[in-house]
DNA sequence: CTTAAAATATCAAATCATATCATATAGCGA
DNA sequence: TCGCTATATGATATGATTTGATATTTTAAG
């Protein structure tokens, strides 16, 4: 037999085996860490690291031995997909740091759908206040109404396919007899101080929450400067504050400055505590 | 054989054989330390500790001897995820399994909030028929909304706190303005041909789901069967069916029977791993 | 009051967790 | 191409948990 006592990366990547762990638990409920190490062929130290990972994320509930899964399947995000959304972590988890700064207890919040305003709400979730929220994203609803001190409310709508955000009846209407003291919208891109959707539906729904909130902030990680898609939001200038990372390059910033619209950059250095 | 006097995680996790403690005091009301350490196979340390753990964060009663389960069992809310599911596993996925034989392509259905009802749903993605979902239960919505052939929608309104069920606006009027097909209704108790409730609130909801339906069917495991809560919603004759497991006593059914309703019962071929 | 069963406290052994280190691989830049 | 760095993995040593057994005290029943 070939002695392989260190290896690294040696059959699958590791978010592949960390989908796989998170699949099995949502099988059978609990998984001990030998069976994990058996199964995924890895080592103990491995599928503890991957638990770890999968714990801070709040996708599992570690115990003694093993770990179980997180009451409801909010484990249903595609393994594809964890992947691509692996590249911006840092840039959205510095983000949501900041946004989560900019609230203070009892104060109602609107959460849009949006990957990074869900980074954000996982670490307001953390902070205990307590708040009402309001959501359109079901993926959203479900990690904040395990939070005892968030009274959450859920827009309705019908599904997006592919996604998990609300759109159209009955929560279009809903939203626009809401008033909340702070909105984190998401939005597809930022240029030339527009924010714009892909969707004409997405982006009406956006307009709205925009408007129902006395202040609106809006989470776009660096990579969202630049493009342009079909469908206007609004304009920079019609929200309180845009709240981005360190990525962006100094001459967007300068841009953005001088039209006078509070850029917030989030630093993304203190990703591992190592 | 060998003997192994002193051993540590011998076949199941910690967080596991409470779990099936709980469950099993759910079921039979109490139990003898005695009982437990035979049924687990665990020592009557073992389960001593784990009633101690139990008792400290208020799930279980303690008493000389044994444990009783704490006042009732459903209405609780677990903040820990760890002791939450797997209860009446199989009798919920043979109720399931029944109820997706219900549905044909095309139609409408509603899905109440409830686990049983969860369960059916997650049955009935696998068919991978053509439906249009509405649910009040973000759980069930986000397990519905990766299946590329059902269009769900969601009612919207207030998370009920400890739970994944919504709740009031606006929702509930917006049930009282849609028509489906078919609706599968959970409830808590169904006693003397009377489906009750523990919350004013969510009897109203279901009330109006039973309306909203041309059909709706009551799936209740067998438990539920003989207790009684404060809030009525309906007669089990205004239902068009009510689907449980084979554990119902031969007197109840008969009882349903001479009533003139339909009872469905459905066979839990695989039993429960202790 | 007596007695058997249960609770409590404690201990030894096994397993698990944590921190650290050595090695292998990937990615990157010169 | 070559070397460097960052990351991932497995191994290992040390401390923490868990578990079953045992001795002792407490409780409940007759």
């Amino acid at each position: 037999m070939t002695e392989r006592p260190y290896s690294a990366r040696v059959d699958i990547l590791p978010a592949q085996r960390r989908a796989l762990i998170l699949e099995r638990l949502r099988i059978q409920n609990a998984a001990s860490i030998q069976d994990l190490a058996a199964a995924l062929g890895a080592s103990p130290s491995t599928v503890r690291r991957d638990l770890d990972y999968l714990t801070e994320r709040g996708y599992i509930e570690r115990t003694h031995g093993g770990a179980l899964i997180q009451s409801a399947p909010m484990t249903r995000f595609e393994p594809e997909a964890s992947i691509a959304a692996e590249t911006a972590r840092a840039q959205k988890s510095a983000i949501a740091q900041i946004a989560a700064q900019r609230l203070s207890r009892g104060q109602s919040v609107l959460f849009d759908a949006s990957s990074t305003v869900r980074e954000a709400a996982r670490v307001i979730c953390a902070l205990n206040l307590s708040l009402t929220a309001v959501t359109n994203d079901i993926a959203c609803a479900l990690l904040l109404s395990n939070t005892a001190s968030i009274h959450t409310i859920v827009t309705g709508g019908a599904i997006r396919p592919g996604s998990t955000t609300l759109l159209g009846s009955p929560g279009q209407d809903f939203l626009g007899g809401i008033h909340v003291d702070v909105a984190f919208i998401g939005v597809h891109t930022v240029s030339g101080g527009i924010f714009t959707e892909t969707s004409l539906e997405v982006a009406a729904m956006k307009k709205r929450m925009i408007g129902a909130a006395r202040k609106a902030i809006v989470l776009a990680d660096s990579r969202k400067f630049g493009g342009q898609s079909f469908c206007e939001i609004c304009a920079a200038g019609d929200v309180a504050e845009i709240i981005t990372d360190d990525e962006l390059p100094e001459s967007v910033r300068r841009e953005y400055d001088a039209m006078g619209i509070t850029l917030t950059i989030a630093a993304t250095s203190e990703e591992s505590p190592v």
